[in-house]
DNA sequence: GGTAGACCTGGACGC
DNA sequence: GCGTCCAGGTCTACC
C-alpha cells in the first residue's frame, strides 16, 4: 500500500518554476527529474523515511509516497511540502513583490525553494560556506549516504538532527568530507535536537533584527549565512552578500571599486526594494546563471556541480 | 572596531 | 600523474 496526498496550491504556483528557483533544489536528497519535470525526495517521519514524487496536475500539488502514511505522517508531510514549495506564501505577497520590482511580473517568479525543515536549511547553508559549489554538492550527497535513513525504495533521507548530534566528528570529516565544519554541524544538531532553537519565534514572531542577532551567535553562522537562513525563513529584507555578490556587482551591474566599496554599493542598490530586496537580488543572479546554463528546469544535479565554478562563471 | 591568518576540500593549472 | 596554487565564509587573536 502507498499513500497519495493532494495539496491545494496557490493560483500563481508553478511547480517547475518554483522548485528550480534556488540552488538547494540541486542538493541531495532533492532530485529534479528533468525529463518528467517532477521532483523526488525522501521525507523523514518518526517511524521512518519515505520517498515521494511531487508533481502538479492542474491546480493541486500531488505527492505520491512509496509506503502507506498514517494520519500524523500525512499531516507532517503536508507541513514539510508546504515549507519546501512556499505554498503558504499568499498570492498577495507575490503581487506586492512584483509591485516594487515589476521585472519578475511576467515570469511570475517570487517563491524561493527551500528545505522541508529549518534544520536542513541551516546545515545546507553551513555546507555552502567557504567552499565552491561542487564541494557543497558532494557534502550533501555524502551526508545523506552516510548518515541518512533509507526509504523502502532504498533512497537515503537528509539526516535528522538527532542523528547528526550523535555522529562522530571523524565520520563527518572522513566520510562526509565536511572538513572543519564537522564540530559546528554536530553542535548545531545538538541545539536543534535538544529543542534549544525556538523555531516558532524565529519564523513567526521575532523581528528581522532579533533573528539576525540570534543567528550569528550560532556555531558556523556568520553574517552571510545568517542572511541566507533568513531568506530561507521567508524574511527577504536582508541581503546575503558573498564573493558571488562581488562578481555580480562587477559583471552585471557594472560597478567598480574595492570589495568593501562594492558591498556598500550593493546594499544601496537594493535598498529601494525594501522588504523584498533579497528576492530582487536573487532573481537577478538566477537570471544570470540561466543566461549561462539555460533554464534551471533543465539543470541536472551532477552536471551543475562543475557548471557553477567561479572559473566558469567569470568566463 | 578593524584586520590578519588559520581552517579544509577539491578544481584548475603547470610540469 | 603529481605537486602547487587558489577560492570560499567563519572564527580567533591581536592591535
Amino acid at each position: 500500500m502507498t499513500t497519495t496526498l493532494n495539496i491545494q496550491a496557490p493560483k500563481d504556483f508553478h511547480l517547475a518554476r518554483d522548485v528550480c528557483s534556488y540552488g538547494y533544489f540541486l542538493l541531495a536528497p532533492n532530485h529534479w527529474d528533468v525529463d518528467k519535470q517532477h521532483m523526488l525526495r525522501v521525507l523523514e517521519f518518526e517511524a521512518g523515511p519515505s520517498l515521494c514524487v511531487i508533481d502538479q496536475p492542474k491546480d493541486r500539488v500531488r505527492a505520491r509516497f512509496d509506503r502507506s502514511l498514517d494520519r500524523s505522517e500525512q499531516s507532517s508531510a503536508k507541513t514539510q511540502i508546504t515549507r519546501m514549495l512556499c505554498l503558504d506564501t499568499p498570492h498577495e505577497e507575490i503581487k506586492a513583490f512584483h509591485k516594487v520590482d515589476p521585472r519578475w511580473k511576467k515570469s511570475g517568479a517570487g517563491r524561493l525553494f527551500r528545505s522541508p525543515t529549518l534544520f536542513e536549511d541551516v546545515i545546507k547553508t553551513v555546507t555552502s560556506c567557504n567552499v565552491t559549489w561542487p564541494s557543497t554538492v558532494n557534502m550533501n550527497r555524502r551526508l545523506c549516504e552516510v548518515c541518512g535513513r533509507k526509504s523502502p525504495s532504498g533512497v537515503p533521507s537528509f539526516p535528522r538532527a538527532q542523528k547528526l548530534a550523535r555522529t562522530r566528528v571523524g565520520t563527518l570529516r572522513g566520510r562526509c568530507r565536511v572538513g572543519y565544519r564537522d564540530q559546528r554541524i554536530i553542535d548545531l544538531a545538538k541545539l536543534f535536537s535538544k529543542g534549544q532553537i525556538d523555531e516558532h519565534w524565529l519564523e513567526n514572531t521575532a523581528t528581522d533584527d532579533e533573528v539576525f542577532k540570534f543567528l550569528v551567535t550560532l556555531p558556523g553562522i556568520g553574517p552571510y549565512a545568517a542572511g541566507n537562513i533568513m531568506q530561507l525563513m521567508g524574511r527577504y529584507s536582508r541581503l546575503a552578500l558573498d564573493t558571488e555578490s562581488i562578481r555580480h556587482a562587477k559583471a552585471v551591474l557594472n560597478m567598480t571599486g574595492t570589495d568593501n566599496q562594492l558591498m556598500k554599493r550593493l546594499k544601496a542598490h537594493y535598498e529601494p526594494f525594501g522588504d523584498h530586496k533579497f528576492r530582487s537580488y536573487w532573481f537577478e543572479l538566477w537570471e544570470f546563471y540561466q543566461s549561462k546554463a539555460g533554464p534551471a528546469t533543465t539543470w541536472r544535479r551532477d552536471a551543475t556541480a562543475t557548471m557553477f565554478t567561479s572559473a566558469n562563471l567569470s568566463k
